[in-house]
DNA sequence: TTGTAAGCGTTATCAA
DNA sequence: TTGATAACGCTTACAA
């Protein structure tokens, strides 16, 4: 049953609610703000009226008045990638429990047009989970310069001034995988990059080999490559350990730059007529939804990505109320599930 | 090398662009959003001050002052759904040219809180692009009063009065596929549907019913159900094919209510050792990314995500600047590949 | 504890 | 063709 379009109605205002609560219009704010502890009794009769009336106050006017605009922004590379979506969830959920609300931009477009729509609107901190190659640092100081708390993934070697950063800690988490692998008798272990031999942003790779190194003592370990543009699919994994399989046949365990790769793995493995893992074990790095339900379910390196933009949200949070950057480093966690065994023989 | 932070400047205002031009303040709102002509030596200067000086007007200064936000929202019932997620970049790449920013909220979260959100922001419109079980018409009808012009996807049986409305012409879309597979000799053809039998608001199945009746004389064609929660992915599609090859084993064609699933009913049927088009046709509806891409590329009734998001941007920046509610009509097209062909034993 | 009033940076309406 | 100036709805000293 339709419902009939009210006569146009003028909005309420803060002021409306001052007189229908019988106080003035600061106090109202006081009240809806916390700003101020007022009486008991006048705080009830305010929220009273604000509910009665259904009073919306207006954001653009808060935004003027005050130095908050509660939006934040997040430039990302691919809001199809699966991990980045539920990074963007994570954030999102979090930031509207504090009343922010994201901004979501993808590094297709004309991202110097993004930045200034950003500073026009004045968001009070954003994301930048982008590589350096999409946006150069000179954008990044542009944000800072305009009173932007600026929180980018550190995929550079410099950093920044006054502008925070976030990593994983891959190298240990890799340490823990090939030490893990170690222990089920793997030594030929084999690593599935989505990048080209010359790409310099990727903190995945040096971490394998960075591991490799020290715990098994390889320092030429077997590497499959993938090229530019860059971009990951399960397809592509499957490919990528189609090659490992016939380049690197003494390989009997590999580790792939992303679970959604790793997927394609296996089932490239399996499509080969071999079996993970009996024949090789697999492990991803993300964990997403779908690692759990593979078949078999995949080890990989954790790093939730809802909680990892629920932890940005509030990085940015507090970087936005202490006025101030840092530099933060997240640790990964080994997960072990069913596509990593003992070494084939054993 | 990194880049000095510049010592806080004061941000540069209207009035100092005007000082600058040396003209009034209004004339450089005059200039800058195009109300009035000038003459074209102050216009020049102005642009030029403003150039020089990197002048963002503020955002927030504008809404208020103004009557549009230039933001736009858009509720959905899932981000992560390939398809939604074309129509969001294309809703977005074509508002950003219009200075417009999209606030993109799904169903799992507090609807309510999104709808007060949306208001306290002033949006000037809002696509909606969920099923009404997630969001009732009372929210619709809470947006329209605040003002703000609202598009839903129609999936309603009645009309709110100054809400506007999309659709896709499923019905015709479905009685060219139903056609076009009788003319390769199907008769047979089953549908796999996403939803309970249950279901009010689906548009695809009752089109495919009509179609069936009108152009195949069919009446009582062969169905395989979803069930609540509703949700979409290739292994279901799989799922569901399988089940109609077991229930159903005169069917010689399928139509899937989404490519996502037709893509998994095309490998369910490999899978059962049969070949795509030789034993089965299949045919899917969106016509997404990947259709064109699997093996065999997927018929398919187009409705292009990117080139809808589009649209949608349209339909609502017209109804904004109009101030008026329409309802629109999209056609289907069908679009031939790869995965269907003359019925088996033909 | 509560109220008054001065901004915040625009747009828009007049008058010049 | 240009220039003052009053809104716009809120926050926040500061005064009462």
């Amino acid at each position: 049953m339709p419902i009939k379009s009210e006569s146009r109605k003028r909005k309420v205002k803060r002021e409306d609610v001052a007189q229908a609560a019988g106080v003035s219009s600061a106090t109202v704010s006081y009240v809806l703000n916390g700003t101020k502890r007022l009486s008991p009794e006048v705080e009830k009769r305010v929220l009273e009226a604000a509910r009665q009336l259904n009073y919306c106050p207006d954001f653009h006017a808060r935004a003027l008045a005050g130095s908050k605009s509660y939006t934040l922004g997040l430039l990302t590379t691919d809001i199809a990638n699966t991990y980045q979506l539920e990074v963007i969830k994570g954030l999102q959920s979090e930031a509207l429990k504090y009343d922010y609300v994201v901004i979501v931009f993808d590094a297709f477009g004309d991202t110097e047009r993004y930045i200034d729509s950003l500073i026009s609107r004045r968001v009070d901190g954003i994301f930048v989970s982008i590589a350096p190659d999409s946006l150069p640092d000179e954008s990044l100081c542009k944000l800072r310069d305009a009173d932007i708390r600026v929180l980018a993934e550190f995929a550079r070697n410099s950093f920044l001034p006054d502008v925070s950063y976030v990593m994983y800690d891959h190298s240990d988490g890799l340490v823990q995988a090939v030490r893990y692998l170690k222990e089920l008798g793997h030594s030929k272990i084999g690593f599935l990059s989505a990048f080209d031999e010359g790409y310099l942003y990727d903190k995945r790779l040096p971490g394998f080999h960075r591991a490799m190194e020290e715990v098994i003592g390889e320092k030429d370990p077997a590497i499959v490559y993938g090229s530019s543009p860059y971009f990951t699919s399960e397809e592509f994994g499957g490919t990528l350990m189609q090659r490992m399989m016939e380049e690197h046949p003494e390989v009997t365990a590999v580790i792939a730059t992303n679970d959604l790769m790793a997927i394609g793995a296996i089932k490239a493995i399996k499509k080969a007529g071999k079996r993970v893992p009996e024949d090789y074990s697999v492990c991803g790095i993300d964990n997403i939804q779908l690692s759990r339900l593979c078949d078999p379910p995949l080890t990989t390196l954790d790093q939730n990505g809802r909680e990892y933009g629920m932890k940005i949200f509030h990085i940015l949070y507090d970087s936005i109320s202490a006025h101030k950057a840092g530099e933060y480093i997240l640790p990964m966690q080994l997960l072990v599930r069913g596509s990593t065994g003992p070494v084939r023989g054993a």
